[in-house]
Order: C-alpha cells, then sequence, then structure tokens
DNA sequence: CATTATTGCTATGATTGATAGCATACATCG
DNA sequence: CGATGTATGCTATCAATCATAGCAATAATG
C-alpha cells in the first residue's frame, strides 16, 4: 500500500479516533443512546449537582447544543430538570437515568477492554497518558 | 475537578483527536486548505496513479464526497482530472499542487513536531504504534 | 442602584458523513 | 460476440455535529 500518511501521528490519531467512535455507537445504538447521551450519563453519576451549563464547559459542549441533548435525555426519561434558583436548572438522573446508567457502564467497561485488548501489551499502559498529555 | 470521564481510553481518544483537530485546521486555513484537503495533496504525492475512487477507498471517504472535495482542489487549481479510459479518471497534482503541497508538508512536519513534544517522552514513542493498532 | 455576566433558549448556517439512484463504461464468462 | 455483473463518477438528499448571534430573565458585582 505505502500509504504516505500512516507515519502521520496526527492522521493516525484522527483514523483511530473514527473507528473507536462508530464502533462505540454501534455499541450505544443497542440501548438508544448516542456517545454524548453517554457521556452526560456518565458525567450525573458522579455526586455533584450540575447545571447545564457546567455539563457543556465539562464535555466542550456549547450551551446552544445542550438544549437538544438534554431535551433528548428528558424526553427518554432519563434525566429531569430541577429549578436549583429562578435562573438555573439542575440535571438530575430520573431512576430510569440511573438504570441506563448501568448499562451504558456495562458497555463503556467491555469497550473499553476491548480497545486494549488490541494494543500490544508493551505499548498499551502509554496510550492514556499520551492522549491526556494532548488535550490537558 | 474529578471527571469521571477521564480515565477512558475512548473518551481520552475523542478529546485529543478533535484538539488536534481544531488546531491543525487553524494551521492549514493559513493556506486555505481544510484537512481533507491536505489528506488527499498528500496522498497524491506518491507516485502511483490514482482515480477519485481510490483515494476514497485509501482515506475512506465515500465516492459522492469525493466529488465536491475534488471539485474544490480543482476550482483552486491544485489538481487535474485527466482521462485514463473513458470512465475513469487520474486525479494528478498540477503545478499549483505541487507548490502548496510544499505548504502542507511545512505545516505538517512543524504541526507533529509540536504534537509529540507535548508528550511525555517516556510515552512518545508508543502513540503511533498504539494508535495504528486501533484502526489496522 | 447600575452595570455586567450568566443562564437557558431560539434560530440559523456551515461542514461532514451516509444513502440511493443513475448513465456510462469496463470486465468476465459462456 | 453477447449477456450479465460490476465499477466509476456524479446528482440529490438527509442526518448529525458544531459554531454563531441574539434574546429575555436572572444573578452577581461594584
Amino acid at each position: 500500500m505505502h500509504d504516505p500518511l500512516a507515519e502521520l501521528p496526527g492522521y493516525a490519531l484522527r483514523r483511530a479516533a473514527n473507528a473507536m467512535m462508530s464502533e462505540l455507537s454501534a455499541r450505544l445504538a443497542e440501548i438508544d443512546l448516542r456517545i454524548s447521551d453517554a457521556s452526560v450519563l456518565l458525567l450525573l453519576s458522579g455526586e455533584r449537582t450540575m447545571t447545564s451549563s457546567d455539563i457543556g464547559r465539562m464535555l466542550d459542549i456549547q450551551r446552544a447544543n445542550m438544549v437538544p441533548l438534554l431535551n433528548r435525555l428528558e424526553a427518554a426519561g432519563l434525566i429531569a430538570r430541577e429549578p436549583l434558583d429562578r435562573k438555573s436548572m439542575a440535571i438530575v438522573l430520573s431512576e430510569g437515568g440511573r438504570d441506563k446508567l448501568k448499562q451504558v457502564r456495562r458497555i463503556t467497561t467491555a469497550f473499553e477492554n476491548d480497545l486494549m485488548q488490541r494494543i500490544p501489551a508493551e505499548h498499551r499502559d502509554h496510550l492514556l497518558p499520551a492522549l491526556n498529555a494532548l488535550w490537558g
């Protein structure tokens, strides 16, 4: 093949991320969630009270784009909006959301394990710290 | 912060890829190219004669989506379509395309170097093989 | 109190990606 | 040769993601 792009880390990063995302999307589709949906549920599993803006800042999703995302989750009965003051809303997991979260955890941990298995053992432990250095 | 997602390689991969892509986009914007444009130019720098479909297969871009991409490159005077038989077209770099390619190389090698510099030395050499294992 | 910032939202583009269909042309095999 | 199957390049279209601007209400600050 002799792909002149194969040596570029940036290119490999893009391809790897695409492959990973499409596989994870497929697995999450079985429980009717998108990747961003699952990220929000995982984030809400922490004990902290968070508003829509908080979540957006954490996940790098703009306020405007949080709206349809949270609407979808609310329509699916996974979260609820609870007034925090007269302007802000706390986003909390509903009971259904906590159930769904368990399924999300099951899928994501299996997925992460599979991912890591594909990496030769001598490189495996270096991936996470290397990636985190690229956006910290 | 205690981000419950920070430990997930899949999440880190997504974030790292996003950060990388937006920075590379910004750098390539200075020479009026998008990432896919630059990938095509780099791919065409190989000696092989390639059709639109060939390029699409290499870069995982569908035939339908190659059309506007190549139109853009052709309109910018970077490539030419040369009839190969009565059905297929060879996509070749024009002179302007070869000039642009030099700029692409300058930008991408600087970019890749910067990327690698951000990674702690002990992890650096493991990134590329680990990523390539995730989509090969 | 006056000003400024934040929140949640609407509306709207731009870009990318995926699918379906089509006419033409090539390839294969009896 | 001729029939069938496949590849190519394209149009048209749809869905998803992301970004920007603006707005009304509220909160925070000096």
